[in-house]
DNA sequence: CTGAATATGACCGACCGTCGGTCAATAAAA
DNA sequence: TTTTATTGACCGACGGTCGGTCATATTCAG
């Protein structure tokens, strides 16, 4: 049989070594040309690999978030009260440790806005459901123990909608918005509402 | 003297003659050339009012949001209750009059995140600001009332980013979203909330 | 007062460079 | 020999520039 790569591994590869430069470097200044150049291939190999700079992107991303939702969920048995392990969720639009991960994050959304492809609708699909099972099953624990209110599992879809809204409004203004200590305090003003004990 | 035109003025005639054309097609799709013919002038002259596509998106944007603004403040006075008032914000992201600003909006916020310019960010601060202002009116006319306990304020940040949140959280998902019915299920769970009655 | 000369900015599209994407040729393995 | 992987030369589309043209306001000589 003649060469056989192994395409799911070198795709991975290829992406893992633009990573600086797609953090770095807005997109559209990067060239394909630049691509292939750091990743060591042709022109031509980009092309077998890749549909296009964006694809390049999205599985750079998908890589990193995968690594991130596993460390994630260690930290998770970490965190001791219901409103950490909640506020452990939104650590992630301003931890130091996944900065890197959010400037891709954030051009994924933006490739997301302006020419969705079915993979990345089915990726952010599968992100939101993903983390909106683990809010779920945290706040449903809180319920169990007594500690919340049954009317905190309807919120779970406006707080996690929230987290990513106060991404992409910090990102786009000036001075306005405080991302940690925004995300925080409506965390922290929300549980107070929704805890028993508040009442 | 030579002719002299009226380069603002110009420049709203351009960017309202490209709406449709603007609305319809990707971005990414359409040409300058393109750009330029529907709007009836030669490829130079577009560079003589825009620097690129996204100057024009952004002009349109801001010209559309401001009649829009216009039309919601008056229909502001005919709201009555106080979660009515709050839910006239919101329904921007769903209502049919607004669905081609919504295109627009879209794309702007897409370009704000990919490559934001100063100016893309001074007028997304400044629409924070003005519909900031405009909840925090609604929101502090209703505890002065005695209707809303005073902590409402402090959710106003993470009530308007909500609303951008799922907006493009709906665009980037699917099935999982329902605008309309999560954003205003979201505002009715709160207002039960925080308001005083109901405690 | 008139109209010819002139100055100036609006307008334009031919041209140029860049870059995304293709493909024919080559290499290497079986 | 066949099949697969790789490559960079090549091509054409498109963004952006620039020199030239045009329309009109101003000026001033007659």
């Amino acid at each position: 049989m003649p060469i056989v790569v192994d395409k799911e591994q070198k795709r991975k590869e290829i992406a893992l070594a633009c990573k600086d430069l797609l953090v770095q470097k807005s997109i559209q200044e990067i060239t394909i040309a630049e691509i292939a150049q750091t990743a060591g291939i042709g022109k031509g190999t980009f092309y077998e690999y890749f549909k296009d700079k964006e694809e390049l992107v999205f599985e750079l991303v998908n890589l990193l978030m995968q690594a991130h939702n596993a460390r994630k969920e260690a930290k998770l048995a970490e965190a001791h009260s219901t409103r950490e392990k909640i506020k452990l969720f939104y650590s992630f639009f301003y931890e130091e440790e996944a900065s890197d991960l959010r400037v891709l994050y954030r051009k994924f959304i933006a490739y997301a806005l302006l020419a969705p492809k079915q993979a990345m609708i089915d990726f952010q699909t599968e992100c939101f459901r993903f983390y909106y099972r683990w809010v779920e099953q945290i706040i449903d624990e809180g319920i169990a123990k007594g500690e919340l209110l049954p009317v905190a599992k309807e919120l779970i879809k406006g707080m996690y909608t929230m987290g990513e809204g106060m991404f992409v409004a910090s990102l786009a203004t000036d001075g306005v918005i405080a991302l940690k200590e925004d995300l925080n305090a409506f965390v922290d003003h929300i549980f107070d509402l929704v805890e028993k004990e508040n009442r």
